[in-house]
DNA sequence: AGACTCCCCGGAAACGTTTACAGCTATCGG
DNA sequence: CCGATAGCTGTAAACGTTTCCGGGGAGTCT
């Protein structure tokens, strides 16, 4: 004799049983008309009536456990603030969307244990896969992210034999476009800002910047090589570090954020950009295209990363034998008024200045 | 002779089960014993063991299932991009972790239809709570909010009687702020560039601005008014379009992205900020301090209103029978570079403009 | 007419966890 | 020495859904 399951729960909410109940059907022929599967003309309507009727939603959670996929991707970034992972977001977004999942986002600020947490919480399988851009890796790291119990896809750098999904780009050679260029414009004594030495991406720009000085024949100055954090405060105030005791004509920078503190590190020291120093960016985010002078900058295709991580994430997620796979996205320069001078004119002494420079508000040339 | 229930799924992850079987325990046990509570030493350390050995993770959607709680809280804001979205994220995702929680963000896009969609799908029970910060509110959207099955809290202007837990601040009274400080330092001709009237936040800021100046006996100019979006391009092209017909010697602007373009514009068309236009922005998001000149902006208390928000939300959670709450977080204006100077000097037809001025780099002063 | 196919339906198992309940042992107090 | 009590343990139900499986009815073909 055993006791019917009780048909509406405290709470009041209806599930599938009230549904079933008031259609006069069971909870199997309500689930498959519910889903769209199966069920005759009759058993349909009945149903839907009483759905409609009692303003039936199905319980994700429940469906999650039977289904062992929760509809949730999630992506963690150091900065959320930085607009390059902005960008980044929004393509991966786009893509996730439109496979009827969503996204969850986390920030990790970059600190290392942050992240292999949130590795380890994968574990607890409350999303279907994570696409992770980590600026540091250590070897803790890479072995939480191979033998995730989720699909993982790392927007980054990595170690070449790990068999992770990946999509990368190539920063090293992305700073040497901004070298090249500034050469190519008659710049020499040219200046770097950098993120800490630690990180990957750190680390790549700063190996780029010195083979391409190499390559051009031009020595390094270590007095114009400074660092600081991915962060326009930090970027600011390593400028200011610089120009103290050094006189660079032209200044790479190794993202945007650090790009628009430097330029205004420039600009309160009284240096005219480009003509005095010229400035290059890097992620040519939207903040390049919003300071004046708008901002040189390379871009590291982040959207196009993104939109690849997703996909990769994606199909990783339907076919979890599939080998692992890596791709990658080239640079590309984009050339604003922050660095379309071609050579620095000699420094006027207090030249007749006329009007205020008028600087072309050009939507930057594709390098 | 009821068939023993499968101790290892075909996936090959642990379940309590198989820590169970291996521990020579029941279920309950092991339950029992991973949360910590109950056990004799003994049952304690073999459960331990066991748990350890073979690498048991709890798996959240059952726990969800079992305690209808997700641990998840969602956030959905307009536009993602927009640095003050960031900074109230920020706010409320360390008010969320701190509970032990997670955050979950939405884009909507300023679109009603994606919103309510949104605010639908809460029904689903996936996530444990939700704040939105609606721009634009309809009716259906009312009710959306009010009869949502789980705690809503909204982070902006409501309908008086609206029994939804809320967090707003007064920004006709901050661009009063403005307004007052433009008219103190000697500007008159004081123009406006706003966001879509047909969104809250521009409804109250136009109101705003049309009191401020009948309160100075400043007659309104229509010309003096241009509407675009809420970002960075159209404020750009809305003082573009301005200052092709008006000459303003101030400018409010209704975000801190619209003040961003119209520096731009500003700038390109040979003003000088702020000796030919004063310039206010609104929010005091990082991107204000980024400008040169930095902006003045009207803080609207994007953090702090998260923060509260954040917690009435955790509150509600807690206990639903809470009466609706309301809170109000006042407006502040912070004067820096861009208004700085105390009249607008009578412009000279070509002076000797010296070198090129240097504005303080000022960090703001709390008016 | 009988066998076979096809479709629909309901019962019950399953997803992995927590927890109410009852039974057991051991300890302690009287 | 016996009863009460406290603490531990295992069985089973519950969370809400999907889905496997077997039964039954209607239709069709031989």
């Amino acid at each position: 004799m055993g006791r019917k399951r009780l048909q509406e729960p405290a709470d009041g909410r209806p599930t599938v049983h009230t549904v079933a109940a008031r259609a006069g059907v069971s909870i199997a022929s309500a689930s498959r008309v519910l889903n769209g599967v199966g069920g005759s003309p009759e058993t349909i309507r009945k149903v839907r009536e009483a759905a409609a009727e009692v303003g039936y939603v199905p319980n994700a959670i429940a469906r999650s456990l039977q289904s062992q996929r929760t509809g949730l991707v999630a992506l963690a970034v150091e900065d959320i603030g930085n607009p390059v992972y902005v960008e980044m977001m929004r393509a991966i977004e786009a893509v996730v969307a439109s496979s009827g999942r969503q996204l969850l986002v986390h920030a990790t600020g970059g600190r290392i244990d942050n992240e292999t947490a949130l590795l380890r919480r994968l574990a607890n399988r409350y999303v279907d896969g994570m696409i992770v851009s980590p600026i540091r890796v250590t070897d803790e790291h890479l072995t939480a992210l191979t033998d995730s119990p989720v699909p993982v896809v790392v927007v980054g750098q990595l170690a070449a034999d790990a068999p992770i999904d990946n999509v990368r780009t190539d920063s090293r050679h992305g700073v040497a476009l901004a070298v090249d260029h500034l050469v190519a414009t008659g710049r020499r004594r040219i200046g770097f800002v950098n993120g800490p030495l630690d990180t990957v991406p750190g680390a790549a720009r700063d190996a780029g910047f010195r083979a391409a000085l190499a390559r051009h024949g031009i020595p390094l100055d270590d007095q114009l090589i400074e660092v600081g954090d991915f962060q326009y405060a930090a970027g600011r105030a390593a400028t200011e570090r610089l120009l103290a005791r050094a006189d660079p004509d032209a200044l790479v920078c190794a993202n945007d954020l650090i790009a628009v503190g430097a330029l205004h590190a420039l600009l309160v020291a009284g240096r005219r950009v480009p003509q005095d120093v010229a400035l290059v960016g890097m992620d040519d985010t939207e903040l390049a295209r919003m300071m004046f002078p708008q901002l040189s900058s390379v871009s590291l295709g982040s959207a196009e990363r993104g939109r690849r991580a997703a996909e990769l994430l994606l199909q990783r997620i339907a076919d979890a034998a599939l080998p692992p796979r890596r791709e990658q996205v080239p640079p590309n320069l984009v050339v604003r008024a922050s660095s379309a001078a071609t050579l620095p004119a000699p420094r006027p002494a207090t030249g007749p200045p006329g009007p205020p420079t008028t600087h072309p508000s050009s939507e930057g040339v594709t390098a």
